[in-house]
DNA sequence: TCAACGTAACATACGGTGTAAGGTTGTCAA
DNA sequence: TTGACAACCTTACACCGTATGTTACGTTGA
């Protein structure tokens, strides 16, 4: 094989953990958070399992890992920016990097110490909201408000089980067998009338509970 | 008429899908979700791992199972009851039923297919916001911003890696090295000008966020 | 009464996991 | 040439979910 040749004449790559993060990555974003492994990360990466361990700390030390280059692919605002237009841009931004890493909200959970992405992240964001005049108490709303939004809505988004080109109708069936029954009249209602109807989208919600959640703070911040 | 006949031993209790379910939230209630594993689980019904695979098909199943429990706790608004003030109450009993149950929110991820409790959790939510005059379109938005909202704030506020009783200071000292230093000012300011003062306690944010969205939901609704 | 059957629980085994401990190899300064 | 040291590999262990086969016992019908 090609790979083993350079292998041997190449000069060798030494493994590092951004090398180790992006290879986990890119497994995690092909085939799912289950199939990323050590021994099989390694093998990625053309190494045994156990000489990551020179580079991590263990196999949660990666995940931390992760989120914070997660934060790190959002977009911030920059200085000067209109804070709702700041906002809404962010939110956007955070939206698109959790769908484009759906494991990422999954192993929110697990992770204890925030990285410096994600401190640079949050930096940013408060200070956007104190620039443009929010006391600080204001500005803590804010940050909750909106993360909490932002954060809840794509952990129901990832977690639906179809994408747009399934075929909603089959799969609805299959998941509400005593849809046709009178079981949950408002559900089937909702579902059929609404969810079935051609074009739908749930990701096309976000943008109004959004703009919904902006349009009070910016009332509230006006007091 | 067959009744047991040997009396040294305790009546046989059998085992049954409910008690499993029932086992597993205690176990992962107390010592968290990694120490559910088959094998424990056995152990703390009196019996060996792969009688449980008799009752269950498989360990996914019972997180299935579990999930399901967990919204069969949450008190669901009686009919006749405005829609604004039984949103409020619902919100609040699916917040404390998740943050009594720390690990749901986490394994609603991998969850595929909503059990009956689920279903009838969302069908009365939809009813109560249709029975107030919402439209088909404005109850889809607010059954989504609510939730997304009850979800993401539950999922930040479950994470956070203190509760009331820890000493707060320390903590944000061991987490964020960079305090003392500029590099985070706005972050610094709000961590030691707002939440480092007695008494505060991120829960209280939950009540603002709500308020604030169900304000929003009325004035739309008036349209 | 007793054999036949169904069911619940047990026992064993397999391929996987993360990682502790120690051995091997390649690189480079002295 | 030597020796140190980092990078990497090998082996081993305890534990995981679960497929498979066996045992113990209650129920049933002739």
């Amino acid at each position: 094989m090609a790979k083993q040749t350079e292998a041997r004449t190449a000069p060798r790559v030494p493994l590092s953990r951004q090398r180790a993060l992006s290879a986990a990555i890119a497994i995690a974003d092909t085939e799912g958070i289950d199939a990323l492994t050590m021994r099989r990360l390694a093998q990625d990466l053309g190494v045994e399992a156990m000489s990551l361990y020179h580079h991590v700390a263990n196999k949660h030390d990666i995940l931390d890992g992760m989120v914070d280059t997660v934060f790190g692919e959002i977009e911030l605002p920059s200085d000067g920016t209109d804070w709702k237009t700041a906002m809404h841009q962010r939110a956007i931004s955070v939206r698109a990097a959790l769908t484009r890493h759906p494991w990422a909200i999954g192993i929110m959970e697990s992770r204890t110490s925030p990285g410096p992405a994600t401190l640079r992240h949050h930096d940013t964001v408060i200070g956007c909201c104190r620039t443009a005049g929010f006391s600080i108490e204001m500005a803590a709303h804010a940050f909750s408000l909106i993360d909490s939004y932002i954060y809840g809505f794509v952990l129901q988004e990832v977690n639906l089980p179809f994408d747009e080109t399934d075929d909603l109708e089959e799969l609805v069936e299959s998941m509400m067998p005593d849809l046709a029954s009178d079981n949950y009249p408002h559900l089937t209602e909702l579902t059929t009338e609404y969810i079935l109807r051609p074009g739908y989208n749930y990701g096309n919600e976000f943008d109004y509970g959004l703009g919904l959640i902006l349009d009070g703070l910016e009332a509230a911040a006006h007091d």
